[in-house]
DNA sequence: CCCTTGTGTAAGCACCTGCTTACAAAGCTA
DNA sequence: TAGCTTTGTAAGCAGGTGCTTACACAAGGG
C-alpha cells in the first residue's frame, strides 16, 4: 500500500541562493507550521511514532528540523498536535444515531483515498509505541462510546458501545495497516452492511428497532 | 500491568569468579536461547518493537547482548522468531466451528493473566513499526480467516471471516494496549456472549437474514 | 600438553536520535 | 543608516542504537 502522493518538497541540501522557484512563500510562519503538521501526519501514519524521525518530517515539509522544535517543542508534542487536529469534530457534529455508521464510513474511506486524513493510521501505528497515543485513543474512544451508549437502554450499554468501537478500530487496522485481502479492497457499502446488520442487536437494545441505519440494503453513497 | 515475575537473572557487571550460586546451568545453549526468546516476548509486548532494545532483552534474560546476535542474527529476526513460536498451534488443533470462540477467549484471557502468552500484545504493539510484523499478522490472519470461511456457505465468506478476525484484533487492542474501561475489565463470558450473538448471522449461514438473528436476545442478561 | 569447539563476555564501532546553540537574513520602525 | 523582532539555517552535542570484534573459559580429544 504505497502512498506515493505527498507534498513534493524534498530536503534540499544545498539550499543555495540561486534562482530556485520556491513553491511556497518563505518567512510564512503559519504556512510553515501547517506544512510541518501535514508532513508529520504523513510520516507518523506511514512509519509509526518511534520509527518516524524529525529529520524525515522536516525533510518532507521542506524546512530545517530546528524549526520543528521551535514551533512544537518536542517530537511527542508534535504527535499530540497532529492527533488533536480534527479529532472531535465528527463527534459533536453528528447526531448520535448516525454516529457509528458515519465513523465506520470514515474508517472505510481512509484506505481508498490517498489524501484522506490519515488520522486513523496515525492512531493505529502509534498506539504501540508512543506514550501519549494510547491515552489520546482512550479519551477519544470513550467519548464516542459514551455517545453511542446513550442510545441503548441496556445497563451495559457502554460496554456494548466499546465493543462496537473496537470493531471499528480492528477493521481499520486490518485495512490500513495490515492490508489484508479481500477486506482491504472490499466495498465500503458491503462491509457497512455486514457490520451494521451484525451490530443491530448489540446497539439497538432490542426494544426499539435500530432504524434505518441497520437496514441491510446500503444507502446511497454520500 | 506489572510483570514482576521473570527469571531473576540480572546483568551482573562484575561477574567475578567467586562462589556465585548461579541459578541456571551455564553453558546451556538451549536454555539460554529459550530465556532470550521469553525475555524478548515480554519486552516486545511491553514496549513495542522499536522501543524495545536488545540491551533490555539481554538484561531481562540475564545474558550478554552479543549472545542475542549469535543466536538470532538480528533484532528483526528475533521478533520473527518470537512471533513464529506457537502461532499456528491453535489453528491446527482446534475444530473450525470452535475456532472463533477459542481465539476470542484466548484474546480475552490475555489481559487478565499476567503470565499468559503475550503473543497478541507483541503483534499489536509491533504492527505499527516493524516491517515484518504486518506480514506475519496478515499471513496468520489469512489462515484463520480461511478456516473460518470454510464454515460459511456465503460467497463472501472470506470477507465475513476477516471481519470477525478484525473484531478479535480490535477487542484485543482495546483491552491489552489501550486499556479502555469498562471493556478492559469486563468478564470474558459477557464479552463472548455479546460478540458471538452479534456474529451469529455473519458467520453462521449467509442465507439466513441477519435481522432474524438480531431479534433474539442474548440468553443470559447478567 | 596443545588444539579445537561450543558458550559466554567486555569493549567498542559506526551511526542515528532528539534536541540545542550560534548565527544569518528578512521584514519592520525610526 | 541603525536597531529590533521574526523566520530560517548550519553545525554540533550528548546519549542511545544495532551490531561486531577480540577475548576468556569450559569441555573434549589427540
Amino acid at each position: 500500500m504505497d502512498i506515493g502522493e505527498h507534498t513534493r518538497h524534498q530536503d534540499r541540501p544545498g539550499g543555495g541562493p540561486a534562482g530556485e522557484d520556491s513553491p511556497h512563500r518563505t518567512r510564512d510562519a503559519r504556512g510553515t507550521r501547517l506544512r510541518i503538521l501535514q508532513a508529520a501526519g504523513a510520516v507518523f501514519a506511514e512509519r509509526g511514532y518511534e520509527a518516524a524521525t524529525v529529520r524525515d518530517i522536516a525533510g518532507r515539509a521542506g524546512v530545517n528540523q530546528a524549526l520543528i522544535f521551535r514551533y512544537f517543542g518536542s517530537k511527542q508534542a508534535l504527535l499530540t498536535e497532529v492527533m488533536a487536529q480534527g479529532g472531535k469534530e465528527q463527534l459533536v457534529s453528528t447526531p448520535p444515531d448516525l454516529l457509528f455508521e458515519t465513523a465506520l464510513r470514515g474508517v472505510l474511506a481512509e484506505g481508498g483515498k490517498p489524501d484522506a486524513d490519515r488520522l486513523l493510521a496515525v492512531y493505529l501505528r502509534s498506539i504501540g509505541s508512543a506514550d501519549a497515543a494510547p491515552d489520546t485513543v482512550r479519551a477519544l474512544g470513550e467519548e464516542y462510546a459514551a455517545a453511542l451508549a446513550a442510545l441503548s437502554s441496556a445497563d451495559d450499554g457502554e460496554l456494548r458501545a466499546q465493543l462496537a468501537m473496537a470493531w471499528l478500530l480492528g477493521i481499520g487496522l486490518m485495512r490500513v495497516v495490515v492490508g489484508q485481502e479481500p477486506l482491504a479492497s472490499a466495498e465500503p457499502d458491503e462491509i457497512c452492511g455486514h457490520v451494521l446488520t451484525a451490530l443491530e442487536g448489540l446497539l439497538g437494545d432490542g426494544k426499539t428497532p435500530g432504524g434505518r441505519a441497520a437496514e441491510r440494503q446500503p444507502e446511497e453513497r454520500r
